[in-house]
RNA sequence: GGGCCCGUGGCCUAGCCAGGAUAUGGCGCCGGCCUUCUAAGCCGGAUGUCGAGGGUUCGAAUCCCUCCGGGUCCGCCA
């Protein structure tokens, strides 16, 4: 049995009311309803629109209304300004919210399931080297919108497409087949990534000083796609170096670095993703039907033998000639380009999902607007939405992984973790060791994605250790904090929490704030779903924590001497749990029970 | 040259798409609260031309226009 959200009756029911005042007083127009937030009211009608078509004051009108309005069961109503304040009585709202929430225990928040099938393509970065703390920003929102996105009900994955056919990995190979490890600095870490990005560094630098090792790279990369294209994995494409280079052994090399990712991700708490190669789309062919395809369209032009979309009349811009825009998609010689690739890949991933998101830099927006540009022409009526993320950088400047500029993921989380655990120490002398290191884990990592995803993408970060590890405030622990303590109130409190509540004993500030915070979780995972606002579930559970915290303060559960009312507040203490940990949860991050 | 994104107290930030009440919260600063369920907490205080200017509106942080500052892109690179 589904009963309805006591939110929504209550407000139709005042919405109706409005709605028969003012026919009554001649007003056609839509009134505007609205939640305060500040907490003057439940809802409120905004009545300056009304005061010229009545020619009164919106005082006036408003008490007009209220008048007309008259006594509800549900609700007491107010004038205040230009406004009819409606407050829902508490004796009454609060019951019918708590048992209406505590029939979803368990599955707070929840959407109902639908069979939308969504694909959130993130992280995908170039298998070069380990990830920089701006790289790092990408995987989270990903992982935080596809966890979001499966608590609303949606039919849900994630692909990591993996770039082994561009130059940056040629790079890499050609580094690790030429260059002598002990050519190279030490190995900061003992990690695959970490290792391998020596030989890219290297090669790249040698590279830029070297015209024959360009040519050799691009000659390396040529002969790959060639016998990508003709799935003989075992050819041999460079006999350079120490001895000679396969086919293979590229894919071999972006695994080798992938796995030294992973690793990182994995710490992250970032979920597995299906890894979608780039050369799957050269060696089952559809790279070439994309390319056919396209010079089907209207839009097909040819220049020095190079394929190109002429998209000068659907890209705005100024008409600077020097600005061509114009999506190539072979080259002269005929061979593809990674648009052309990323083109078939999403033709595919289209064709197999309803929707598909991409969280992107925003150094992507072009390209993606283009991407879904050669879609349309190809006949696609799917495409691609993207979520787009601006970089994080250091107070001086841009991170790089070629220059070694950077902070790497790996160091930030050590350093999180370790934090972490003098927090821990510090106030937790009774620990045993291995309980320290899960906190101080859950803590640190928990620190790290909450700040990168409490912000709205659209943002910059600039890259500060001490915010990176803020453990207090409007962070990742404060809201864990209020759920050990939930935690806490529920151990020591004991006692069965079945069959029927006293809600009625539900009379506290603290306690209707809570539950009314409570009770917002489920529109806010739509929302956060639907937008694909991934920061909106950080601002909600620092909410839910802070309404806590006020509960914590106001109302003792253990030490409350009537048992109905101890009983009906250790429920509410046990549903703010429950949103704490699945909110946290939405966010990559564990709620610990104690701390 | 042009497109797109961002600009909110000393610092960071919510709200902006769907305009409404005294602009959200945090860091830092000042002053308080641990014989009562974990003080990673709580309470109080100081700090604001919501980048600037115009416009629309009863009402603008929010919508429109212009400008300024920062980011980013405009490749037969990936």
């Amino acid at each position: 049995m589904e009963y309805a959200d006591p939110k929504d009756l209550y407000d139709s029911d005042f919405r109706e009311k409005v709605q028969e005042a003012l026919s009554d007083l001649g007003i056609e127009r839509e009134p505007v309803i609205e939640r305060p937030k500040k907490g003057l009211a439940d809802l409120c009608l905004v009545c300056f629109p009304f005061a010229k078509e009545l020619s009164k004051p919106p005082r006036a009108v408003a008490e007009e209304i209220m008048e007309r309005v008259g006594i509800s069961d549900k609700f007491t109503l107010e004038v205040k300004g230009g406004y009819l304040n409606c407050m829902f009585r508490p004796e009454r709202y609060t019951s019918d919210l708590a048992s209406f929430l505590w029939s979803k225990k368990g599955e707070l928040g929840k959407g109902p399931s639908n069979d939308k099938v969504v694909v959130v393509e993130h992280t995908s970065a170039n298998p070069n080297g380990p990830f920089h703390v701006g790289r790092a920003r990408n995987p989270i929102i990903g992982d935080t919108l596809v966890r979001i996105l499966d608590h609303a009900g949606y039919n849900i994955s994630s692909q990591y497409w993996i770039n082994d056919m561009g130059k940056q990995v040629m790079i890499l190979v050609w580094g690790i087949h030429n260059i002598d490890e002990k050519d190279l600095p030490a190995m900061e870490r003992k990690k695959e990534d970490h290792d391998l990005v020596r030989y890219y560094q290297k090669a790249n630098a040698l590279m830029e000083s070297d015209e024959r090792i360009a040519a050799d790279i691009n000659s390396l990369l040529a002969d790959y796609e060639m016998a990508v294209k003709e799935g003989e994995w075992d050819r041999v494409i460079s006999r350079s170096g120490d001895g000679e280079i396969r086919a293979i052994d590229v894919r071999a090399a972006c695994d080798r670095v992938l796995s030294g990712m992973k690793n990182s991700l994995t710490r992250l708490n970032i979920s597995d993703q299906q890894m979608v190669y780039e050369s799957q789309v050269v060696e089952d062919g559809s790279l070439w039907d994309v390319i056919d395809g396209l010079k089907k369209s209207s839009l097909y032009n040819e220049e020095d033998g190079a394929s190109f979309l002429d998209l000068s009349e659907l890209i705005e811009g100024g008409d600077d000639d020097r600005f061509k825009r114009r999506f190539v998609f072979t080259r002269s010689d005929g061979t593809a380009l990674y648009t052309t690739r990323d083109l078939a890949y999403h033709k595919w991933k289209l064709d197999n999902c309803d929707l598909a998101v991409n969280v992107l830099g925003e150094d992507h927006r072009y390209q993606s607007k283009m991407l879904e540009l050669a879609l349309r022409e190809l006949g696609s009526e799917k495409v691609p939405e993207a979520v787009f993320y601006s970089f994080v950088s250091l107070p001086d400047g841009k991170m790089s992984t070629r220059r070694g500029r950077v902070v790497y993921l790996d160091d930030l989380l050590d350093d999180a973790v370790e934090m972490a655990r003098k927090e821990v120490e510090k106030r937790r002398k009774d620990l045993p060791e291995d309980r320290l290191i899960e906190i101080a884990e859950t803590v640190g990592i928990g620190a790290l994605r909450f700040n990168i995803i409490k912000v709205q993408p659209e943002k910059k970060i600039v890259f500060k250790w001490e915010e990176a590890l803020n453990f207090e405030g409007a962070s990742a622990p404060f809201v864990q904090y209020s759920h050990a303590r939930a935690c806490s109130i529920l151990q020591k409190a004991g006692g069965d929490l079945e069959g029927q509540f006293e809600w009625s004993k539900v009379v506290e500030r603290s306690e209707q704030n809570l539950l009314k915070k409570i009770a917002e979780f489920s529109d806010i995972v739509e929302k956060a779903a639907v937008d694909r606002k991934v920061h909106f579930i950080a601002v909600y559970v620092v909410e839910v924590a802070s309404a806590f915290n006020d509960l914590y303060r106001d109302c003792p559960v253990i030490g409350e001497e009537d048992p109905e009312r101890r009983r009906a507040r250790l429920a509410l203490v046990e549903m703010a749990r429950e949103v704490l940990a699945t909110g946290l949860g939405l966010l990559g991050v564990s709620a610990p029970v104690s701390m």
